[in-house]
DNA sequence: TCTAAATGTCTATTAATATAGACAACCATA
DNA sequence: TATGGTTGTCTATATTAATAGACATTTAGA
């Protein structure tokens, strides 16, 4: 089944992601756990201390749980789905995905915009924007890590109205802006960063996709950029044209 | 500048990821080349010739050329925006972005559409499909590998008309079909599998973006449901609304 | 309650990864 | 043409990853 030797990527970490994508795609729902070290040595061609290696870092992750004697149970195997169109809403396009959304501000200050972020909002550069760090939750989960800038000048006060709301769309309504609209995104992928580890609860060497974004007022001013972090192997994204 | 040890992922890997990155980025287009191996370990804190691990990797990718004596050149740095819109082509996405556009017919057949294929074309499970492995290059370089089925009542002969014209759109027009829309795009990530390895010339390890995508005529019939994978590092998708 | 099927733990060995240091070879330029 | 800065190559050593085998422990079910 595939993996790759002296390639800089370990065993164990190969194996570890394709059992975590197996189990995202419902390949073992039906026992409810995946299959024995000694099958799933066979399968991948290593040794079976190699198997265990891969699923005590996916048991780590809160994924799976061995249990001596029974085998080695599945806990969890969610991939949110995010529909990315003209009104993407975090929250919303959640949906019943999950029963609990949270959005924690985990920073904010004013800042002279960088380049990077003048162009999208169409600034200039070194004019003052508001800058929100936000760690989004999905029943206790977390699933995105993001980064807003918004013209300052406009939205003095909207890090207090997201941290009191938990969401930016309510954070733009009660500063008057009862409706904005995504104008762009652009996805990259990546792997994931220190901060993105903590954050996100992931382990090491797990892939990231990126989102940035561009958000205007129905009238086509631009009101936020955002660049925003997923854990790839529970999120995906969909565009419906 | 944090690499993590002892997580699975080669500390040479994961420099070679980052220094990629760099490259993308454009942060050593001053100067046309890396920073000396020595400034490197000394940034990344570890052993020069770690360091030198990394570098020939990028080297073997074709990103890099080291020189004795004065330093390593960068030999390439694009990253292809492929913007994806209802009416999302691949060789006009590519635009101006590459001079010489490719597309490669790697293999063909009829068979029965398994579930996953069957419904979002809106067959029956078994009903006959034809699949098309292609492979697209932009300037000589592989930048996605894709599967796509059409319903093989419709599309007979596709195969040929995609393999005389290296083009869905003008094998779409070939066999009597004008336009078509893109109705709905999911995009996840992953790490490169054996066989993208190959065809799409990655290092092992590499990440790549995985768009899984439906195009319907203009009256909503689904005409084809595409896999395609790209190379992480130097594509990027963006979403116009 | 015995047995088969799992996971848990231990020892030992080999291969790959990372560090360390020394010096050669080459290039640009003062 | 001498020099400083850079990559290339070599040897040696330590740490981590992977393999191999044996046996203990736990669970579910006949």
């Amino acid at each position: 089944m595939n993996v790759q030797r002296q390639n800089g990527v370990a065993l164990w970490r190969q194996i570890a992601d394709r059992i975590r994508a197996s189990i995202a795609n419902g390949e073992y729902d039906a026992a409810g756990k995946v299959p024995p070290e000694m099958v799933l040595a066979a399968q991948f061609g290593v040794n079976r201390h190699t198997v265990r290696s891969a699923l005590a870092a996916l048991a780590q992750e809160g994924i799976v749980r061995a249990v001596q004697g029974r085998g080695t149970l599945i806990e969890r195997k969610e991939r949110l789905n995010f529909p990315i169109t003209r009104r993407t809403r975090f929250n919303e396009g959640i949906g019943d995905q999950a029963r609990e959304k949270e959005g924690l501000l985990l920073q904010s200050g004013e800042e002279p915009a960088s380049s990077g972020v003048a162009t999208p909002l169409g600034l200039e550069e070194g004019a003052p924007v508001i800058r929100l760090e936000t760690l989004r939750k999905a029943d206790g989960r977390p699933v995105s890590r993001s980064t807003a800038w918004f013209p300052a000048a406009r939205f003095a006060g909207i890090a207090e109205a997201y941290r009191d709301s938990g969401s930016i769309t309510a954070a733009f309504k009660a500063l008057g802006l009862p409706d904005y609209l995504r104008v762009w995104t652009e996805i990259t992928a990546s792997h994931a960063d220190e901060q993105d580890l903590v954050d996100l609860r992931l382990s090491p060497g797990a892939i990231i996709l990126i989102a940035r974004a561009l958000n205007t007022d129905p009238d086509g001013a631009p009101i936020q950029y955002a660049v925003s972090r997923f854990p790839a192997d529970s999120v995906q994204f969909t565009i419906e044209n």
